[in-house]
DNA sequence: GGCTGGCGCTTTATTGGGTAGAGTGCTGAT
DNA sequence: ATCAGCACTCTACCCAATAAAGCGCCAGCC
């Protein structure tokens, strides 16, 4: 943002068609071409005055004395905040995406949807995070005994979600006691929060002197366990076989890196974790991730939002030397849309 | 099994060492290591006639006029049939095994450890598909009424397996009908099987002079609703990346083709289910397996069973070059130990 | 008849030199 | 400031030469 105004107009401009053209073609762009591309009418040795200057800031490089310039990851990224003529959707192709995502009526199946959708557009990879309220409202419960003293937990929450966990309890119930658990969870809890049940204090309800017999501690103890720890994070991921094809990532022991990266999962977690504060598209160019799998890639990302509230994140994975002007108004839409297919009718 | 009769015993002593060899160092083996290395006295000269017979038998190959010698399919068959030493595991190893799989306490956890098992230790790609009983018994079913006349149905099989799916019926149902169509099957069709439900036809009930009600009828149809499909097939595949690091598989279009198999599934599923029927353990070595993604690899694989019933198959990847003699007994008791942690208590 | 040593042949991998092409940096003129 | 021109650098490609590996075949030996 700074060093835009220490350059003039006519620099910006070469900056900005030199990594246009280098995005369509992956070839080092020499001046050459530059002079005969830009609108300017400037003869190749000016603009090579111009390249040095741009390779003195840091923003393009070359990979050796004879061959063209290539930006570097800055020269990419005051592209993309500053020079980037972003090409909007077309109507009818944003109608097409809703309806692809209107069909499913799963909530998981949307997100595979989105995250398939994201890879085939784009032929990168895309990725969503799976949708998680802050405020988790409990629906319904329902214990089954097991053997001995394991007891499996069905719960409902956010109208629809359903979660299942195995439990071990101190004794043994019946299956009555157990449908007796859940009626009065059922009864006291449905609305409520998970957090709710999890700090309630039967203690508390002792002392507002209303009657509370061991059944209902119980019920409370068992629902306790049930939900002390929220679900898990995970994403789903797309297309990841299309980043094969990118002879920028042919190098096999990056290529590695980069797919365990997707199978351990959790650094993926938090880099898209650092995209849901942040409003609108995120863009990770190369190291700026922070994450040394990523470094010959960018990321494109957008949160989207359940009736205002934030809660997951989706993008595009792919080279860094990408359609940024294709691919960022593509996130942005598909996030908007499916935050509104997620939206429960 | 027949061409093993036609050749004497030195022949297939050669070509046993001489897979050994290559499977050792995956270089092409020529005439004089094998004259050094294999226990019979024979010079380079006579071992070169020997292998030109086994050449024309089309079980070894030469690359080019002056290299060594590498197994074809073929080869690579004879040698797992019939010329293989097996190293049994060590108790010990068998001991760490069935303690890591132990230690989780849900189905599903149990599969993901024993594909994880399965790659961690091989150094290649693991993979089981989820136990699949012939029978799935209903313990408990469960409606709960979402908008409209959609109805999350919930339902519990072989004890403790969860399973969801939202229906479209045809009117709305109160929370009280839906209570009462679930007690309805729980009372009668609980501890029978899901095909016992989707066959039962009320009319049948009605001729034997039954009392039937409008609930009913609902009751069954929703549930036959529920049952329609049978869960789909699935797999879990871990350390695929661990196939990148083999330079037999390093050509990225190869490599390619194979992840695109794994992430399409059916493809992988469909050739997993040609295991189950077979017992012990099997395997496909290169284009044995009909898949083109699989030429360079081989498969090893074993079908898994809880109580003396096949319920799945899980196996290793890996290139066509893999040490048979450790991963064939390895694959054998990672099935028999799965199958017995799948045991319900 | 089976085994072996030896010889010539073929093929690959590696090395080094030579050349063409691309693109730069610099300089001096306008 | 801009530009034309020139020398320089680096890569990519091709070619030839060499060394090494290993085979096939043959003639002789037990």
């Amino acid at each position: 943002m700074e060093k835009n105004l220490n350059l003039n107009e006519r620099t910006l401009h070469l900056l900005k068609t030199l990594v246009e053209h280098y995005i369509q073609d992956g070839q080092p762009v020499g001046s050459r071409v530059l002079s005969k591309n830009s609108n300017i009418k400037l003869s190749p040795a000016t603009i090579r005055n111009v390249m040095a200057d741009l390779e003195e800031l840091g923003l393009i490089h070359s990979p050796h004395t004879s061959a063209g310039r290539v930006p570097t990851v800055s020269g990419y990224r005051l592209f993309v905040d500053s020079l980037l003529t972003v090409k909007p959707l077309e109507s009818n192709q944003v109608c097409q995406l809703q309806n692809e995502l209107i069909e499913a009526d799963n909530a998981t199946d949307i997100v595979n949807r989105a995250s398939k959708l994201l890879s085939e557009v784009t032929k990168m990879a895309g990725v969503v995070t799976l949708p998680r309220r802050e405020v988790l409202c409990l629906r319904h419960i329902e214990f089954l005994p097991l053997s001995n003293t394991r007891v499996l937990v069905i719960f409902v929450t956010n109208e629809q979600e359903v979660h299942n966990k195995i439990i071990h309890t101190t004794k043994k119930f019946t299956e009555a006691e157990l449908v007796q658990a859940a009626n009065y969870l059922n009864s006291v809890y449905s609305g409520r929060s998970l957090a709710e049940v999890r700090e309630s204090v039967l203690g508390e309800l002792q002392q507002q002197q209303q009657r509370v017999n061991q059944g209902m501690i119980d019920a409370v103890n068992m629902a306790q366990m049930a939900f002390e720890q929220p679900p898990e994070d995970d994403y789903v991921l797309s297309g990841e076989t299309n980043l094969m094809g990118f002879n920028e990532l042919s190098d096999m022991g990056h290529l590695k890196q980069l797919f365990d990266a997707f199978s351990q999962k959790q650094g993926i977690i938090h880099l898209l974790d650092q995209c849901l504060i942040a409003d609108g598209v995120q863009i990770y160019i190369g190291e700026e991730s922070g994450y040394q799998a990523f470094d010959q890639c960018s990321l494109v990302t957008s949160s989207y939002s359940i009736n205002d509230e934030t809660v997951g994140v989706l993008g595009v994975i792919g080279p860094t030397r990408m359609a940024y002007e294709k691919i960022i108004p593509f996130v942005d839409v598909t996030a908007k849309l499916l935050g509104s297919a997620l939206n429960p009718k």
